[in-house]
DNA sequence: GGCACCCGAGATCGAAACGGTATTGGACGC
DNA sequence: GCGTCCAATACCGTTTCGATCTCGGGTGCC
């Protein structure tokens, strides 16, 4: 399991599409269909039905969607804590600086 | 940014010594220390000083830490949430089986 | 003061993973 | 039956990753 099997998952189910998640991440169709078996094998289910039209989620997809929404928010988040506090936690040290920003 | 290196991270956090995180992670020294150097890298701050007795987190690594450790919690219960929904959320559909549990 | 020992970091090489192109197989509409 | 659209597979080149070997920095000991 890795990040960009999450950000493919997510691409695929907001999509309905392997093709348009694809378009979407900037990659070839290829790669994205074989991350998101690697993703269901490694899991143990499937996560989406394929159907004649395209990508259907299933139960468990739906909720795995849930969980990698939170994850991609969550390693944002964790990079853009650490870049604040490595500017100033709450208080700068103010070097000539009058405005606290 | 990959979930290994959030894993290395965490592990030279925890144990304070690259080497001794290596061994934990089952992987020899320099790639952890690469790891450490590219995940640095890529958030745009140092996250540990280098002292002759180790690695001691700078508070943006101690932030880090606390969001990494969500990370990797959080992956865990993805995946063994879409697990147990496939096994059944709550009521099994009962598939004309003569048991019901 | 020199030497041995700890630590992390760098160079280099082989293996695994990834993505891209080309192609296949299944379902639907005409 | 054929063309179209979809995902899946085969194959290949590139990239990334990890392992081994080696180096530089700092400390403690004698």
């Amino acid at each position: 399991m890795s990040l960009a099997q999450i950000r493919y998952f997510v691409a695929v189910a907001e999509e309905g599409h392997v093709g348009r998640a694809a378009e979407r991440l900037h990659v070839a169709q290829p790669p994205v269909s074989r991350q998101i078996r690697a993703l269901e094998d490694e899991i143990g289910t499937p996560l989406f039905a394929r159907t004649p039209r395209g990508m259907t989620l299933l139960p468990p997809g739906e909720v795995f969607l849930d969980h990698a929404r939170a994850i991609l928010e969550a390693v944002e988040r964790a990079g853009d804590a650490a870049r604040a506090f490595a500017a100033g936690p709450c208080v700068r040290p103010a070097r000539r600086s009058s405005a606290a920003g």
